[in-house]
DNA sequence: ATGTTTATGTCGCGT
DNA sequence: ACGCGACGTAAACAT
């Protein structure tokens, strides 16, 4: 990896085009072939190109110039520098695994270690239950006494929600005298899909990731607290 | 802007959570509070936080650790460094403009450069002509006289391009005894735009960004061509 | 502060 | 190679 900070012109020519006159950037060539041009500001390079580039330098008056182009799109990106504040290249170790927390399996321990997310009085029986054609999410019982069927998104819940749930529930029964309650938990539903769940007489129950992981953080730890304490000083 | 280069390792808690093991990495920390963690590869960092966050370092055990909070939502990016190979700080001056080029109006440019790209012996007349309702793309007359109406779109073409344009046509009219011919031009047509197109006999010319930009820089330089033969080397 | 749309989105997956 | 959907999307813009 290159690291890089200069000052510098740069100029994209490709899915569409840019420029960018001179200034102070940091420029970043990784291994793979990928290019960054970051500003003083912002999340996002000013200017950039996926991995997969040939790199091209060259000195020209006395400056370096580095292209990188991209074979397919076709599309090059050229930066000029003026004045180098900082050059220095890197091999980079790091073989560690990078996991993110899965965030549909937190929605579902977030309701397994509170019930009542989804409704007051709710027992849960099993989960990851085996039925048919797979598993279902949560099943548990309500305070009445009825089944319910839960099936969990992590994105707005459409038909192929609803189609897996309704696929459950001809291979469930509920006890004598019994209602089945099956009960779709995401943080919304898709477009169009009211109607159907409406029809199909399933509920509908919104919990979103970011729910989930307070509920999940507030049981396991008080990391949420400390961070709003940091946040007043 | 402050530039490290260290052994770190790296854990995110907010709309979700992730870790990530000890490696090197490049670290960097902007003045509007935003933070990257980039790996060897890839153009995507590995680890970040958007603008607006709140810094906060210690020196721990004698290693660096820095944690990135963003309030809302409510987010955390902890930074825990043991090996660190380059730490920098710069105040980049920066005050040039970036100026994207603009597509749509590349499209045009190009139609104007070089008319055929839509049809041989095309004549342009006039473009952002107005009439009614807007501005026309270009207008112009085929071989045989008759009027040419341009609707350039630099996405799928769908029903919004469609409806504007034939707006357009009912506020114009040919020369006596030739026909209107109205002309979409767009990478592609939308999903079911076809028939409706057919149907209003609006006929359908394809020419994307890329191709446009290409007629741009054939007619300005020859930037192409030469990147095109670099791949080969 | 919140919701909606765009993006040189990027990235991964299935055809 | 292309099409489609997801993303800790981020960022700009409107409400």
């Amino acid at each position: 990896m290159v690291v890089m900070v200069a000052e510098c012109s740069v100029n994209y020519s490709g899915r569409t085009g840019s420029q960018l006159g001179n200034g102070e950037r940091l420029i970043v060539l990784k291994e793979d072939g990928c290019v960054l041009v970051h500003r003083g500001r912002d999340y996002q390079p000013v200017n950039w190109q996926p991995s997969g580039c040939i790199f091209q330098s060259q000195v020209e008056k006395g400056t370096l110039v580095v292209k990188a182009i991209r074979p397919t799109p076709l599309e090059s990106l050229t930066i000029v520098t003026e004045n180098m504040h900082l050059l220095a290249s890197f091999h980079l170790k790091d073989e560690a695994a990078f996991s993110l927390h899965a965030t549909e399996e937190d929605m579902q321990r977030a309701i397994l270690v509170q019930p009542d997310l989804i409704e007051a009085g709710l027992k849960i029986v099993d989960f990851e239950k085996k039925v048919a054609p797979g598993f279902v999410d949560i099943y548990a019982l309500d305070r009445e006494g009825n089944t319910v069927v839960i099936e969990i998104k992590k994105d707005p819940a459409g038909f192929p929600a609803i189609k897996q749930l309704s696929e459950y529930l001809k291979h469930l029964q509920p006890a004598p005298g019994r209602r089945l309650r099956p009960i779709i938990v995401a943080p919304s539903l898709a477009k169009g899909a009211q109607p159907v769940v409406a029809k199909m007489g399933i509920e509908f129950k919104q919990l979103g990731l970011q729910k989930a992981a307070e509920v999940l953080q507030s049981h396991a730890s008080s990391d949420q607290k400390v961070l709003k304490g940091w946040l007043g000083s």
